[in-house]
DNA sequence: TGAATTCCTACTAAATTAGTAGTAAAATAA
DNA sequence: TTATTTTACTACTAATTTAGTAGGAATTCA
């Protein structure tokens, strides 16, 4: 039961952003690429996640890139996991519960239910700027 | 991030063979391949973790199976699961932590050791007795 | 001795995750 | 205005993990 890559590398992303927040600085999918060793084309494809969750002011061209809109400290660390469509619940009945066909009778439904919170209640928890 | 299959189908014949403790019975693999539909020989693989665990007594042969060594409240759901080959650790550099280049500036690293926390804690603090 | 069972090894299929490639569109600084 | 830097978009491929299958040997007991 492990994170993905992509759930941790948009956290290196936000992390990145949220550095040049009191800057007021754009800063470029490059710069994170070449800091952090990870290739742009793959960054911009976890970015497409990011960007549909509003968390940027973005700039186009030259000196372009992207600010965070609220502060660091107002981004949880569930929600960007989770809008890097990475799935926080440990079985999908948890969200879809339609297509188990034993739902009625599932002794542990309840089980996965209360991981599942446990594991989001601790992520919301915790903010983007603990981890800066 | 999910529980595999494996982890869950591993729960469900912990269950199937625990019910079966106060009869003082052998369940075989092929009496739970039926009553929860599940292929025989995926069974067969699964147990294949299991038994290196140490939870049975064996039976071969005719009206051959196995039963529990403890009493159901005697094993943790965290355990189980993790004896069926699943690591809880969200991030493999919590057990082994030397592949890590980045190792020593990490600033998520105690962010995702505090959730495997967690979640094993939480998984070891659930008894199978909970869930028949 | 035959049926039911565990035990063992090897293989295959499916799904998910990770990553790449190429190009268009926008913005800006020179 | 033009070269450069950046985001935006679409499509494809590779690698890894998960899930599942196949066949038969060894054991046990009625």
């Amino acid at each position: 039961m492990k994170i993905s890559t992509k759930g941790r590398y948009a956290l290196t992303i936000m992390r990145n952003i949220a550095k040049e927040y009191d800057n007021d600085k754009f800063v470029s999918l490059s710069e994170i690429s070449e800091r952090e060793n990870i290739s742009l084309k793959y960054l911009e494809k976890i970015m497409i996640s990011l960007k549909k969750a509003d968390f940027f002011l973005v700039a186009k061209g030259k000196d372009g890139g992207y600010k965070l809109k609220r502060k660091p400290e107002d981004y949880s660390i569930g929600e960007i996991i989770r809008a890097a469509d990475e799935e926080l619940d440990v079985v999908s009945c948890v969200k879809d519960s339609k297509t188990c066909p034993a739902k009625n009778k599932c002794k542990t439904f309840s089980l996965w239910r209360d991981l599942s919170n446990e594991i989001n209640n601790f992520l919301d928890s915790k903010s983007l700027k603990d981890y800066l």
